[in-house]
DNA sequence: GTTGAGCGTT
């Protein structure tokens, strides 16, 4: 049997993992070790450069078919370039043990955001902001209690909370319980993995009860803006007080706009204040929901994200483009992409969580894969949790942004 | 002491 030498980074002592009969190494063998990876590269010594390891169907395939593994040391791969929680340099990105994190510098950042543009800094910044949720893990053993959850989990970045739901009589566990992350690079690698937790499959998937209700929007509604006053305008004016995120100006002119920022406090901070942009005296208040106020006898579809539209309204302005802000993060219907789903639960709705465009090629590997054509750990348990457990919590439309909602 | 889709006594 040939082994495979892998370590969690570069430079790591590697760990020797067996492949299989035909050459391949199982993605679920990478990640019982290494919780969260999602593929390999290593170090071609030739070129110096990093090479990717071919992944399919839940299967690494070795670099060359005649000499398989060869004794080279291949290093983990995690989703879209996020570190792993384990190494060293990890508290550099993590947010101290909070459940939001610290605000930031409220000072003049005026138009620094230039050369921000597509950096990665800026990207871990803004995943690094994104606020964590409490977390439903479905499935859990009887015999697994809270200290055995949180050990589980803490391979993937620090736990601030973890429960099991138990009978009060009794203190049998019902089976299913909650834990929270202190990151939100964590939370999304739980969210993109399965759990083998006490020997059973486990599905952690964000709670129906906390679909976003009780967080605090990051989006303030601009009222009596004039005409002139275009998203640039807002943008460069609320910069000062917090990163802007997203501005949204309703067309046909409607003399109000939305401004989202990075920070939910400073939106909330600049609450029922007026501005003056441009001479004009503009009026900052929450922007609430309009859903349900005049509309409930029309049969409109609230159903999705109900009672709930902050950071809903994403459309971006045409000249974003040149602005060096993303596009719009548009919501696909292939079987529910859960990054998208985060992105537009977390109120951002251009969060940088998608590099995929960057990736040319190589990098197909993505945790929907290894759900496939891999039966080899989890016989003994039938009802296993479909791959994308997710996809019935994101079948709801982006597309679906109802201009109804705005009045 | 059994069970196996779900959604949190605080």
């Amino acid at each position: 049997m040939d082994f495979v030498q892998v370590s969690e980074e570069e430079g790591d002592e590697p760990i020797e993992l067996p492949a299989e009969e035909d050459g391949t190494l199982l993605l679920s063998t990478l990640q019982a070790q290494f919780p969260g990876s999602c593929g390999l590269k290593y170090r071609n010594i030739d070129t110096q450069a990093v090479r990717g390891v071919r992944s399919n169907e839940g299967r690494l395939f070795p670099p060359s078919a005649e000499s398989g593994w060869g004794e080279d040391i291949y290093f983990c791969v995690f989703p879209k370039g996020i570190p792993n929680f384990r190494s060293s340099d990890a508290t550099e990105i993590i947010d101290s043990a909070a459940y939001r994190p610290i605000l930031p510098p409220v000072e003049n950042k005026r138009k620094s955001d230039d050369n921000l543009e597509n950096s990665t800094a800026k990207t871990k910044r803004i995943e690094t902001r994104l606020r964590c949720t409490d977390l439903i893990v479905l499935g859990l053993a009887w015999k697994t209690t809270e200290d055995s959850l949180r050990e589980y989990f803490e391979t993937y970045g620090e736990v601030l909370m973890a429960q099991i739901k138990k009978d009060v009589k009794s203190g049998q566990s019902k089976g299913f319980g909650f834990v929270r992350f202190g990151s939100y690079e964590a939370q999304m690698r739980v969210l993109s993995n399965r759990h083998l937790i006490d020997g059973r499959w486990c599905e952690v998937k964000v709670p129906n009860s906390k679909g976003m209700g009780h967080q605090v929007p990051c989006k303030v509604f601009v009222g009596r803006c004039t005409e002139d006053i275009n998203s640039d305008d807002l943008r460069d004016y609320f910069s000062k007080f917090g990163e802007v995120t997203d501005v949204f100006i309703p067309r046909p002119f409607r003399a109000f706009s939305f401004v989202t920022f990075l920070d939910p406090d400073v939106a909330q901070s600049l609450c029922g204040e007026d501005h003056i942009i441009k001479g004009v005296s503009v009026h900052v208040s929450n922007a609430a929901p309009k859903a349900e106020q005049n509309r409930s006898h029309q049969g409109q579809n609230y159903s999705y994200n109900a009672g709930n539209n902050f950071g809903m309204h994403s459309y971006h302005q045409g000249n974003h483009m040149n602005s060096g802000r993303s596009g719009h993060h548009r919501v696909t219907s292939q079987g529910g992409n859960f990054l998208s789903w985060m992105a537009q639960n977390s109120g951002h709705s251009n969060c940088n969580m998608n590099n995929s465009g960057r990736n040319k090629g190589s990098n197909n590997q993505n945790s929907s894969g290894m759900n496939k054509g891999d039966n080899s750990s989890n016989d003994q348990q039938n009802g296993c949790p479909p791959g994308n457990s997710w996809s019935n919590q994101s079948s709801g439309s982006q597309n679906s942004v109802d201009k109804s909602n705005f009045l």
